[in-house]
DNA sequence: GTAGCGTCTCTAACACCGTTAGAGGAGGGG
DNA sequence: CCCCTCCTCTAACGGTGTTAGAGACGCTAC
């Protein structure tokens, strides 16, 4: 049987976990394929449209539109869209990169449709809706882009210097550590700081829309 | 007189707001600077750090560290803050991917600290603090990225089809693009976008700080 | 049966990339 | 005068994305 277009994608997103995007050749991708590299561009306009299509598949999963359960809070389901959104980012490698150059395409509409609705429903106003959207997208994004650079940079340096700073200079700074102490490693609960700043997102949309800021 | 690093990295800085960060090559940039392209490997241990200090560069106007007005809401301060560093990705081409690539260097950390002692001062936890800094920072480079990669996207497509989507569909995009008509051309205001969600994320913040201080 | 055609893959090559090896000129200090 | 350090050079290696163009396979029509 001949290569497909999706035996492509397919091949890519597992090398790119292997290797990573700096990895990804289109040589290397043939090779795994068992076929020569300009066979690809039969199947793929370019390598920029294939990391597109790349994306796609590493978001695809995000794109089941799953409406709110009857009666559940709307704060509880986006949080949890969310959430989810970022862990498909964090657990493929360099997903936030390839996603953060990707087009976007036509079959996420229902999934952007289904949460602007939702939104609307709540009480927001379209605009209200909308911009919510884009700055929640925006801090997932931002947030595993920063934690997937982070984790790169630690197994390239490796054996850095060790964060002892000047503990006079920077007394804020000393504090912290002092409470960090007792996490665990490095970056340990990226997933709890992303939902730190998400929850204090979801807190602030609860403000615009009026609602008494329920918890006692 | 002879090369300098910081004329390398000035060149640097030059050349990728002429071409961008694909066609920022060592040797292009050499031909800039009149000289042969290993000649910069005696000023740059290699392309990567290279690109660490034009990160350092593009964001060295944000480490003036300049506390709080007397009397000045620490809300206001830090809007201020996050908003001068989007702009300073913004108005930097490709300066989103730049910075979001590179090793934080020990010249941030009095602005971090700076940062972390303000809100502190505010009443916050020291952890809080923490995690606001890194949800704000990812909420600009998030909304950075995402602008300067939708602005790459459109030039390089010009001529696509319309945005003209099935409004039978898609009732809320409809809705929304009825609203947004009457503002100015694509993505107008990516500014107010991101100012948008980083207002939520303040207010948030203050709901935070009203649960720390006053428990009910 | 064979001619044609679309589908899929190939080899060869182009222009470019980051990076290394190693030679050499320019200038100052002993 | 010699040496040494700074700074730059040419040559080259192995890789990259991408294009041109030839050719093999299978189906369909005459």
């Amino acid at each position: 049987m001949a290569l497909t277009r999706d035996d492509v994608v397919d091949a890519a997103v597992r090398l790119l976990a292997e290797v990573g995007l700096e990895g990804l050749s289109l040589r290397r991708l043939a090779r795994e394929l068992g076929v020569s590299a300009p066979t690809l561009y039969w199947h793929v306009a370019d390598k920029r449209t294939l990391l597109d299509h790349v994306a796609e598949r590493l978001l695809v999963d995000q794109w089941h539109v799953t409406p709110p359960a009857p009666g559940e809070d709307w704060a509880d389901w986006l949080r949890e869209r969310a959430t989810r959104q970022y862990r498909a980012l964090v657990t493929h490698r360099d997903a936030a990169l390839v996603v953060a150059g990707n087009r976007p395409t036509e079959a996420a509409m229902p999934a952007v449709e289904q949460v602007l609705g939702t939104l609307v429903g709540a009480g927001f106003a379209p605009t209200q809706a909308f911009a919510a959207i884009q700055a929640v997208g925006n801090l997932v994004i931002g947030s595993a882009l920063e934690y997937q650079a982070e984790r790169e940079r630690d197994t390239a340096v490796d054996a850095s210097e060790g964060t002892a700073h000047d503990a006079a200079r920077f007394p804020q700074h000393a504090a912290l550590t002092a409470v960090l102490a007792d996490r665990s490693e490095h970056g340990a609960d990226h997933e709890a700081l992303f939902r730190h700043g998400l929850e204090l997102m979801i807190a602030g949309l609860r403000v615009q829309l009026g609602d008494a800021v329920a918890p006692a």
